[in-house]
DNA sequence: CTGAAAGCGCTTACAG
DNA sequence: CTGAAAGCGCTTACAG
């Protein structure tokens, strides 16, 4: 069996409105009415037509109509990389919500890099998107200038900088931030650490504050030795967590970031030769997928990554469709209680 | 501050060829000459016209280019779920060559969903793809000759199906596998399982092989009862794992299908009071980027994914450049030891 | 209910 | 070196 190979000189033209005119022995007008189901043409005529039009394997081409109607039914998605798992979750529930409205996505990394940044911005702008969707990338920060000009909705997801040019979802981080310090100030623990993200900014400042109201109403002294940052990632995570162990007194309880941060930081404590939750308890941030089978298990804030993509997808659709609504929305995590957590020294909680 | 809020309805024309043809006194033939680096306009000109594009902040339209030249730069990449590290790391190095290519990715999950899967390879070809990439989806077998139809080149990666339509790249699962059992075989055990993929089909099949063969030449008995199947989630790693303690007589270890069952197994065998790898030695199969941070590190095959986008990338770049070839490519997996695997109960191994 | 015409914003032979 | 013209494959007023 001779393999069919294809090479790109030898491209067929697909069958065209035109085609199937002259099958039909109508006008291109009437072909393009008929599949658009236009109330218009008579119904035999729409059926015939049909007919034709699927035999002939008619797929009509977005990009004439997307010419002709200057909409593209595309929008395009940045995140700094999909390599990650709450990107790859909040750019499932965008794409989900796209396709079920006919809405095709770009999708665009910029892996921190400015001038993959730009480069991004002037392919969505000769793309033509019709809507733009930032996740969690410094895109927003630098070139919203840029992507303002273009014209279109964008929908900012976690951004650092809600400016006053686009629309957002953004997690609660002060209220999560402090239940989940809160909760381990319930437990007992008096010596509480925060591992922070160097480069989240906004994010980084609300839950660092969510962290420092909850000491603060549990009448905690704020210790600045147990506030030490890392980089949302394990590794980083890991070098945080042995700084706060190498403390003359060290924490009983340490508050991460997010959840990659907080695996590494269990690593530190284990490879240390310490327990969680028994010598420190750790709570993350995101409730990614896997950290419900971490050891132990993670108490962690959970983010509905999906929903959120949801909720900024639906924006774009809504401002779409000409609504002249400003989308500020804001979701609540919620505090997943897990094994990672105990009352210091695994005393049992008391009261 | 009165926010900016875009509106559907008022989108503003962008400036078209025709406008700086206008302001530099020259037909839009010549526009569009210089501004694609035509050697036969003179460079003066060509240095105004790019000069006065760029005050008008022009920005030439991909779609109307596409319309004319028959070239969308686009692929499509459909993938079961983004929301999987696999598919993310594949992903994320397939947009990146791509976009170094000047291509833009269209992303589309099909969700396992036969319904998506139809309206995934229409939306393909209404958007005039110019290549397309199956990541480890059922579309390729279903929808394959479907895809085929559209006459553009196909890369399938890790699919079940390579055919005779498709080009692929595919881990070679078998000497990986064998790699592994026999690595748990040299260190003593004799009791091994295999927790495998219900779904997997090829991939599943082989890696099965890998495992069946090393125990051949091993001089193992293959004892159906320590053959297992789950579905690739942590959840069903640890029923599976369930079923395998429940055995009169347990296995030592156990190589799992992929990581996120190896996840799973090792929960439920701590959840059982059990330790690894002292009890059981566990050994995944992708090497996800968090499985060196799981407790205990994970012994697991590499399985590189960003090197495995980039190669299918790189083979529909060079079917688009009209090579004839065929693409047939092998990646081999690497084992890596870490702290999963140890002698069967944690005997020091002699010899 | 249907057709002829114009236009969407480009590229590219064909002339000169 | 530059322009006029045709065409890519659609949609959509405008007529009838």
């Amino acid at each position: 069996l001779r393999k069919r190979v294809h090479s790109g000189a030898e491209t067929a033209n697909p069958v065209s409105i035109k085609d199937i005119a002259r099958s039909a022995k109508v006008s291109h007008s009437t072909v393009s009415r008929a599949l658009n189901n236009n109330p218009r043409v008579k119904s035999e005529t729409v059926e015939r037509i049909r007919r034709i039009a699927e035999e002939a394997g008619y797929r009509g081409s977005a990009i004439a109509r997307s010419l002709a109607t200057r909409r593209t039914k595309t929008i395009g998605v940045v995140v700094t990389t999909i390599a990650d798992l709450f990107a790859a979750g909040v750019v499932n529930g965008i794409e989900t919500v796209a396709g079920d409205h006919g809405y095709s996505v770009f999708l665009a990394n910029s892996n921190a890099d400015p001038e993959r940044e730009m480069r991004v911005v002037r392919t969505f702008e000769e793309r033509r998107v019709d809507g733009i969707i930032v996740t969690a990338s410094r895109v927003g920060a630098l070139h919203l200038p840029l992507l303002t000009r273009m014209n279109v909705p964008i929908v900012l997801l976690n951004n650092q900088h809600p400016s006053e040019f686009a629309h957002s979802v953004m997690i609660e981080n002060l209220p999560a931030s402090y239940e989940a310090t809160q909760y381990l100030v319930e437990l007992g623990h008096r010596r509480i650490a925060y591992i922070g993200e160097r480069n989240g900014r906004q994010s980084d400042t609300e839950r660092f504050g969510g962290y420092r109201q909850a000491l603060d109403s549990g009448r905690l002294p704020f210790e600045p030795e147990l506030v030490v940052y890392g980089s949302g990632t394990p590794e980083s995570g890991m070098d945080a967590m042995a700084a706060l162990l190498g403390l003359a007194e060290r924490p009983t309880a340490v508050f991460c970031y997010d959840d990659m941060t907080a695996i590494g930081a269990m690593r530190q404590i284990h490879a240390s030769g310490l327990k969680v939750p028994h010598d420190v308890s750790v709570i993350g941030f995101d409730d990614l997928s896997i950290v419900q089978f971490s050891e132990p298990p993670l108490t962690t804030i959970r983010q509905p990554m999906w929903e959120m993509g949801r909720l900024a997808m639906e924006a774009v659709l809504d401002l779409l469709s000409g609504s002249g609504s400003t989308h500020e929305i804001k979701v609540r995590g919620e505090l997943i209680i897990r094994a990672s957590t105990a009352p210091p020294n695994g005393k049992v909680l008391e009261r």
